[in-house]
RNA sequence: GUAGGUGUAGCCAAGUGGUUAAGGCGCCAGAUUGUGGCUCUGGUAUUCGCGGGUUCGAUUCCCGUCACUUACCCCA
């Protein structure tokens, strides 16, 4: 790569979108479209910039501090780049809340920033499916929620065998700290980060988080029995947990639904962000290679209160598109692109060139996707060449001696079968051969 | 912020302390002036990331620096 004073690279941790780029970006975006209506979502969407505030005391310490884009604009005002979309989507519920004909159910696509190093899965920039739905406090928000999940990685193919939904209940949580173990305000911090990262560390490393934290062994027993427990086994730990008894109503749900396959109750799940009050999930690649959070959400029901008026509860989730990616290709399911052009209207020479534009005018009005060739000089080879390379099955030539009797040849290129047709009954055939 | 890996053309990539820096893909042109895919020919790098040092001579060795990347930290 040449130094210059102008580079041509991509701010770190964004990314150029070429055509190509884009047109798999607009094909997994409109797909995810089409996923979320099928239940009646809504797309929105908000600005980039909000004041600070917004996320200060909201989101999580470390996201504030360290990794929020913020700038003071010319009048002054603390303004933040938006690093998720939960809480804009709170304040336009809150502003519009009596107005709203409940449930709300909305979805968007923002771009969403961070600052940080970036890494696999992780850049500074990056899109995210957001869906929620506000209003209901009942488990069937939940359940509607994790089928929008399913049928999302679904409707590119993956099935249960590709991931997996891991589900936990904050208020489980809070029920094994506080009842049971009876830890303190920083413990409580300590063991939730130690779970959260029990996964990737060693048995030995995660027992030392734990006394770090100055839990003492009957805790850490407690704890280390908690973390293996199923639903029943945990009633037996924390016998009073409202917690619980949800998400024994939402396991009930799911496999009525016969979507028990998909989802698995997991006591490790924490999720980062102070808001959540309820259920909190992720999503989870099988795959041993790419064996991490695809995406995650959770149940958050006093974030649009804190704009002064009622309080509405909330759940919702978010799944990036560079995750979303990765997961696709790790298991082969990324969409195969059509071409940009289903035909290509050839240029015999220079005098047949408005016969030939207006050509291309008939066909688009006949509802085709078609791109001319502008180059009186082009050989015709040249011009056969150009549709095989960029993909479009179909050339449709006109000469002196079809222009003189009102017609054109149409070659269909994979199969090398060619017919010449009056200028009317084109798109039919076209239509035909692209069938 | 910490640690590793990598920087040779649009992309992939070989290579050597010594006149002209392999090859492949792609792209452009021609063989083929009413027809693509195959084949053949030619063209595609004035700074081998950038700067400095060692040397008669550096793309090659040394130092620095920057960029990319992976992991850590943290996690949306």
């Amino acid at each position: 790569m040449k130094d210059s004073p102008l580079s041509t690279q991509p701010y770190k941790g964004t990314r150029d979108f070429f055509p190509e780029d884009m047109q798999l970006r607009s094909a997994l975006f409109n797909r995810l479209r089409q996923v979320v209506s099928t239940y009646g979502y809504q797309e929105y969407d908000g600005p980039m910039l909000e004041p600070f505030e917004l996320y200060a005391s909201k989101t999580s310490d470390e996201i504030v501090n360290e990794q929020l884009y913020s700038f003071t604009d010319r009048g002054d005002r603390k303004v933040a780049m938006r690093p998720e979309m939960t809480p804009t989507l709170a304040r336009m519920v809150a502003a519009k809340a009596n107005n709203l004909p409940r449930p709300i159910r909305w979805f968007s696509i923002p771009n969403l920033w961070r600052y940080e190093r970036p890494q696999k899965g992780r850049l500074r920039e990056h899109w995210q499916l957001n869906v929620d739905i506000l209003g209901p406090a009942a488990q069937d928000a939940e359940l509607e929620l994790l089928q929008v999940a399913i049928d999302l990685l679904r409707a590119f193919g993956a099935n249960e065998t590709h991931f997996e939904i891991q589900i936990n209940h904050r208020e489980l949580t809070n029920s094994l700290f506080n009842e049971v173990l009876q830890l303190n305000p920083e413990q409580r911090q300590a063991v939730a980060r130690a779970i959260d990262k029990r996964d990737k560390i060693t048995p030995e490393a995660f027992r030392e988080l734990l006394v770090k934290a100055a839990c003492h062994d009957e805790q850490i027993a407690t704890i280390e029995r908690f973390l293996h427990a199923d639903l029943n086994e945990v009633a037996n730990i924390c016998p009073e947990s409202s917690g619980l008894l949800k998400l024994q109503t939402l396991f009930e749900l799911l496999t009525a639904l016969g979507l028990s396959a998909y989802c698995s109750f997991s006591p490790t799940i924490m999720r980062g962000f102070d808001y959540y009050t309820g259920t909190v999930f992720e999503i989870y690649d099988r795959a041993p290679e790419n064996r991490r959070a695809l995406f995650g959400g959770g149940r958050y029901d006093n974030l649009v209160g804190m704009f002064g008026g009622e309080k509405i509860p909330g759940i919702g989730f978010g799944m990036g598109d560079v995750t979303l990616r990765d997961f696709l290709e790790t298991h082969g399911l990324l969409p195969t692109l059509p071409p940009a052009s289903q035909v290509l209207v050839g240029l015999f020479n220079a005098d047949l060139k408005i016969p030939a534009y207006q050509l291309a005018r008939d066909l688009r009005a006949a509802g085709l996707r078609v791109e001319n060739i502008l180059e009186p000089t082009k050989k015709m080879g040249k011009q056969f060449e150009v549709a095989d390379k960029k993909g479009i099955p179909i050339v449709v030539m006109m000469g002196p001696d079809e222009h003189a009797e009102g017609c054109a040849t149409v070659k269909h290129l994979a199969s090398g079968h060619q017919e010449k047709a009056a200028l009317g009954d084109l798109p039919a055939l076209i239509q035909q051969l692209l069938a």
